[in-house]
DNA sequence: CTAATATGAATGAAGG
DNA sequence: CCTTCATTCATATTAG
């Protein structure tokens, strides 16, 4: 499964023609750490500098950032509304076996599956951040992002109180 | 800060029950060009009219039109912040290569063309506004009001003070 | 090739 | 005016 076409050839035009953004894998990493670790609505500032991050793997602009963490809530509220919305149904109808179905259903949205990806941005686990790698130059790459990160967002508190 | 509950009948058979006001291509280009004829945020009274207007190539609300001229502006607005910002960043850069990143980013609004839509409203040709008419029945209709605005409007000022 | 799905982008509506 | 949410459109990708 394959899929870095994000770098088609143009055959021999001067722009690949896109029109659309396609995240690159490495993009998609750090953007979905990033929404996991909580930051699920980026301010402005917060979105340019993510946006600089992503910049490394790729053309991007602050819209498609946007763009990006608003389907992401949008989705996600989405999804959560239908599986709440089809056990509330399956409770009315006091069928056990409705969960199942609705269940199987609402889990096809990102390729990741349900285990949310997470490197620590929440958990200040920077020390530990990498155990996901293997020896991929991307994702040594992106490691390199998310441990900064981890430092420079201020989420790790050496001490308490 | 609603002004007017918009009333839509979703009791059409015919139509796939639309949740949210869909302007029609016709509505669509009144409004821009009225938007572009440099009136981007009419008053209660001429956002009436305009709505008076619409009226006749599909069920429109006052307040529909309201949203429609906010949403207008402010995305406008925001559009034309991102170019400059992507200009000028491109600019201090001295590299050619931002303007890329810039183009591929940058959002187009309406499919219907980059550049502004303008049959003359700002610039009192209203006897030469239908230069861009063919023969389609929406289009003629649409052309009558333009040319009724025209006068209506005020916005031609045959003698100046 | 066509249908279904995933998802980037656009926009109507609302809240503040 | 600004941001945000829900819906919808458009297109790239994948399954049949």
């Amino acid at each position: 499964m394959d899929q870095e076409r994000a770098t088609q050839s143009p055959s021999t035009s001067t722009e690949p023609v896109r029109s659309r953004w396609s995240p690159k894998p490495e993009q998609i990493l750090i953007l979905e750490s990033i929404f996991n670790s909580g930051i699920v609505n980026p301010p402005k500032d917060e979105t340019v500098r993510i946006r600089k991050m992503l910049e490394k793997f790729g053309v991007v602009g602050d819209a498609n950032v946007f763009y990006w963490f608003q389907n992401r809530r949008s989705r996600s509220r989405r999804r959560q509304r239908q599986i709440q919305a089809a056990t509330a149904a399956a409770a009315t109808s006091g069928r056990a076996e409705d969960l199942q179905h609705m269940t199987a259903m609402s889990m096809h949205q990102y390729p990741y599956s349900n285990s949310e990806i997470d490197l620590g941005f929440g958990s200040c686990s920077n020390s530990s951040a990498n155990y996901f790698l293997n020896g991929t130059s991307s994702s040594s790459q992106v490691s390199s992002f998310l441990l900064g990160l981890s430092s420079s967002s201020g989420g790790c508190e050496s001490n308490n109180g």
